[in-house]
DNA sequence: CTGATTTCAGGTAAACTGAGATTG
DNA sequence: CCAATCTCAGTTCACCTGAAATCA
């Protein structure tokens, strides 16, 4: 029996709006982690980085964008020279995305850097302990994120 | 002394990241509760109630939005018959912005509702521990979408 | 020929800035 | 007269859909 004041709706709805305010917030903020870059892209240049190089199709279905989307993104880091792009040696279709040392130097730049707005709150509003929840949910976000439903077998 | 792996920068990071790819991956599943609602305006009608009557202007800074946008979230709200508009009776400049029966009940359907894809994610991939995590995580998420840093003094 | 990938063109939604009008 | 609020108009940004072109 799941405890009664656990509701996957409320939890739902409460996910959702922390998301919404936060967002503003960042917004409102500059957001960025004082690099020209969006969010989006700096998700797309982790994944490259974590993953290898990939096609812009598999970027984008990794990140749940179009791939027309991803593109876009991805010019954006190229212009930067964050990413570079390459032909698939075994299929011509393709073309390899792949993170660059400089796109390597800007991420661990980013992920030692004490100045953006949100790590000064995170320092500022949490304790020890509700700081570990945030990075477990940050986690447990992701997870969310690729979520598939199982299909249903008769 | 700080636990050595709990970095603050790294937290902000794996917090915008992960708020990015929930976002990404709620639009791509139609995102909002089954309603015609978007995230902001449930967040917005959600504070309504919970705060109260309010002007536009208050209601634009607890979000985190500017009057004008704050106002184009009120008329789309206002035309569902969700909230009302009515004339501050102490100050002629304002609008108090109001929710209605009817948005109080269309909110109330939307923390009843299991159908919601973000609902059945929470269901499927958390146990109750993590469950509980990311319910508390979303009310610290919307601390920090608040903090006001300490003004300087000398 | 079918299907996957990339590219090009245009469109949408949710925010923004800037410039009045009204009221305190 | 100055400041706050609301309104109106235009703009931006990060996505989207649709339709080619290329290749397996």
């Amino acid at each position: 029996m799941t405890a009664p004041d656990l509701d996957p709706t409320r939890t739902a709805v409460a996910l959702s709006t922390a998301l919404a305010r936060l967002r503003s917030r960042l917004r409102q903020e500059g957001g960025t982690f004082e690099t020209g870059m969006t969010i989006t892209q700096l998700s797309a240049l982790q994944r490259l980085i974590d993953h290898g190089p990939m096609s812009g199709a598999a970027l984008a279905a990794s990140e749940h964008l179009r791939p027309q989307s991803m593109w876009e993104v991805v010019a954006a880091l190229g212009k930067e020279g964050l990413v570079s792009r390459g032909p698939d040696p075994t299929d011509g279709r393709k073309l390899l995305v792949a993170a660059t040392d400089r796109g390597r130097a800007v991420v661990e730049r980013v992920l030692t850097s004490r100045e953006a707005w949100l790590t000064r709150a995170v320092e500022a509003v949490t304790d020890e302990r509700e700081h570990r929840v945030l990075l477990e949910a940050a986690v447990l976000m992701k997870r969310l994120a690729e979520y598939a439903p199982e299909p249903d077998r008769g």
